[in-house]
This record gives structure tokens, sequence and C-alpha cells, in this order.
DNA sequence: GTTTAGTGTTCTCTATACGTGAACACTGTT
DNA sequence: AACAGTGTTCACGTATAGAGAACACTAAAC
């Protein structure tokens, strides 16, 4: 790394540090964090605060993120064109489940869902949108990552993996085969993976030259989703297919 | 300003430029935008590329906002409970009045709508969520402004007021005495003023100190909402005095 | 095919702006 | 009253950010 620019860096950083942390965090935790001086931090805060990324409680004095960001954010989900796309088709898959249906995008080396559309059921399962997880972790990334190059997922699961539960695979070779079967299958059904008792299907979205950066799926309690998972995949696979063929897929 | 890192600062620029921009810019235009070297731009987008603030489209070399944004601005959201904690009476507001609803926050010197629910109606009126507006232009902005401090509502009409429609207010004072009758009235109706045809009804809402930094409003086409007009203003702040009542606010 | 005008990228170099570390003014606790 | 924590300010030297030119490439123009 011989192209970052160190403040830019470090204001990136101190940025996300507030993702896994409470709402507001003070100078001092951040500078013991960041590895930085006090006014180094201070004079990040000061800058990004005239800029609206960061907002400071004039009572406590404790800082916490800004409302700039909130729109920066929105135009990101705005620009990505696929969700709008998507929208009328996860909405029509839930109504036909009544289970948790979600969109999932790739970015890099990491799976995040950019859509949901909660359950009816009084009892349903819950998922955090706009947070990165593995390519290997849920049937949704695994869905997308089945159909990458194979040199990609062997550097995907060569950096080692980690276990949700007690069901979780353990191994990459475990893992790998079961991508194969994805990508036979053309979707996945996994269940006790990230969260025991819990059932996921997922289907990859394929754009127009056929590549592979995005799925849908449909999460649900396992007692609830078995008693019908043939019919379940069919129309999570379905949609799947639609969606392709929109984005202008000939398969 | 001697307390700006000018990397940051060009940054963060760098990043709101996106706002009003079509999803993908290059480096000469945003070097040509910012006023600086094309080289630095480079160097500044690559170092956020590395934190996932930008990403650039490999095939046409474009660059555009990265997923990073998205994961702050949730976490925004999530940290701000007053959206949380309003839903479900925005919800009921939007049932029984069956129009567009709106949560507004005061940031600063701007007024951003932070959480809507949209009309069931065939014909609807939309607002863009998390873009930031001036204190005087909405209703439910005017709602906030009224029960500020004088000094602060006169730096802000001082500065100069923009027209929307043909309706609008075209002088601070014309404003000024709104506000009077919207703070006497503890609530605020208006039409034609930021789009023809379109009624807004606002309402404060007041923290446990008695101050107000948001209000509820409810939006939609003046033929739908004049007939049923008193009613609709009940509505709209009695809701907004049950928030204000659940932030611990006796007044 | 060659020219041209645009692009994104890489390089060197120097003024300067960054980060350090210590001192400061507070706060609440011991 | 001493203390330990906070956020803020400041002067100083060195790492570095930004300028500007050269580069590689593309796509249109002639």
């Amino acid at each position: 790394m011989d192209n970052h620019l160190s403040s830019v860096k470090n204001s990136c950083t101190l940025l996300k540090m507030f993702l896994d942390s409470p709402k507001e965090m003070g100078v001092s935790e951040l500078s013991r964090q960041l590895q930085l001086s006090k006014g180094a931090v201070h004079k990040l805060l000061a800058t990004l605060e005239s800029e609206g990324f960061i907002k400071q409680n004039p009572t406590n004095k404790q800082y916490s993120l800004g409302y700039t960001l909130l729109e920066l954010g929105n135009k990101v989900l705005k620009d990505h064109n696929l969700v709008e796309f998507s929208k009328q088709y996860l909405q029509r898959l839930s109504d036909t489940t009544q289970e948790l249906t979600c969109l999932c995008v790739r970015d890099d080396y990491e799976a995040i869902y950019v859509d949901r559309i909660d359950s009816k059921h009084p009892i349903r399962f819950n998922v955090d949108i706009y947070r990165r997880f593995p390519l290997y972790a849920t049937s949704a990334a695994r869905a997308i990552l089945a159909f990458q190059e194979p040199l990609f997922i062997e550097s995907i699961l060569s950096s080692g993996i980690r276990t949700y539960t007690a069901y979780s695979m353990k191994e990459p070779a475990e893992v790998k085969k079961r991508l194969d079967i994805i990508h036979a299958n053309g979707y996945e059904v996994s269940e006790n993976m990230r969260n025991v008792g819990v059932m996921g299907i997922a289907a990859p979205i394929f754009d127009t030259n056929g590549a592979v950066n995005a799925s849908i799926s449909m999460i649900g309690p396992a007692n609830r989703v078995k008693p019908s998972l043939e019919t379940m995949i069919e129309h999570v696979t379905t949609t799947a297919r639609e969606i392709s063929a929109q984005l202008g897929y000939r398969g």
C-alpha cells in the first residue's frame, strides 16, 4: 500500500469503528482504538463534523455518526437499480411463501443483504440488512459463491472458515463439495447452518453476461418450511429466473 | 477554518458530489469539480476504494459510491431511536388518513425526512427521504422552525429564501409572520407551497426539555385532504402530542 | 491507418499540512 | 483537596499530500 492517504484512511476506519459500537464514542476511546494521538483524532472529528459525517452531542461532548451518511447511503441504494427492479418479485415471493425474503448481493469478497421483506407470521426470523458477511456463511451467499470462478472460490475458502452453529460446515473441502451441488441444482437449501432451527432456500440471479452477483432467498423456521419444501424451492427458483430474464439473461 | 484536514475535507466533498450527480463519475470530471489535480483525486479515490467508500467499475473505469456507506447510513438510522419510537404512531396515522405521512428532523440549519409511510391511494404524492431541505421550505420543517429560538429563526431567514412555486412565500417577513401563527396554533397547514396542488399538515414533537427538533406531517392532494381538513389536523396534532408525551414531555 | 482528444494511471519532487506529545481546562469521583 | 478521567489547544519537525508532467490506453475523427 503506497497509494494510501493516511488521514483519509484514518477517517474511514474511524467512521467504520462506529458500526460495531454504541451510538456515541469519545475522543479518548477513539484515539485508543485507532492508535492515534488524541489531538489528531480531535482534528479528524472536527473536520468530519464540519462536513456532516460526524455529530457531537453538546451535553456530553461525545461523538456519533452524522446524517450526511444517511444521504450517501440512500444514494447508493438509489443507484443500485437491481433493488428497485427486484422489489416487486421479492414482494410476490413474500406474499406466496409468507416468509422472510431477501435480496443479497456480492461486494468483492463479502455478501450483503440489500433488501428484505419480513414474514407476516408472529414467530419470525430476522436478518441484518446492509451488514457484511462471508460468502460461505448463508444460503443466499453460497448461491452466489457457487457461480464464481473456481480460482475465486479457492481464494475465499483458503483463507479459513468461521463456524456459526454446531451444524456449520467446518472444512473448506466440505463447503466446496456443497458449492458443486448448488451449481448443479441451481439452488441451495440449508438448515441450521447459521442459526439453529432456521432453513434457507436461495437461488442465483444471472445478469446479461451470465455472471452471478446477486441472489434471492427465503428464510424461515424449519418446522414451517419443511412440510412444503418442494413448492417453496419452486417459488424461489422461478422468482430468481424471472429476475434474471428481466436483466437480459438468456440461459 | 484552521482545524481542517485538507485531504479529509476533500474526500468528504468528493463523496457528497455524487449526491447530485449520475451514478458514476470519472477522475477527470471529479478533479475539475474539486479543483484538484488528477493525480491527487486518483489517490483519494484509491484510498476510499480500499475502505469500501467508493467502487470502481472495471469495464469503464468510472467510480461510484460504495456499499460501506450503506452500512454507515443504516447505523445512523438504527442509533436514531426516535425513528423506531415513532414508527407505530406514524403507521397508525397513515392507516387512519390513508395519506403519505412523514417523520422530519432538524439537522443544524436544515431539515431531513427520516421516515415515511406511503399513501395507499393510486394517485399519491412522494417525498425524497434523507435529502436535506431548508427549514422554511415544507410544512414539516416550518413546524420545527416555529419553535426555535428567535435569534435562530432570524439567522435562518436572513440568509435569503428560495421559492419553489408561484404560491411560495417570497419575503422573510412573510415567513416570520406565518411561523408566529404556527407557534400559536401548534400546527401548520399549507397548500401549494412546495408543490402545486399539494397540502401538508404538520405538528411539532417536543422532547423532555420542551425542545422541538422533529415533527410529523401528512401530505396529500388538496382535493382529497380539504374536505376533511379539520379531522385530518386533529389526527396529526394528537399523534404528535402522543409521541411528545412518550418522549417525556409534560406540556 | 493515422491523428487527435479525451481518458485513467504513474511518477518525481517540495512546500506544507499532518500527527506527535505535552500542556490546558474542565468534569466527576475518591 | 487530590485525583483520574475527559475534551481541547498548541508549537514543532517530519512524513506526506498535492502539483504537474509523462505515460498508456481508448474511441472517435479525418
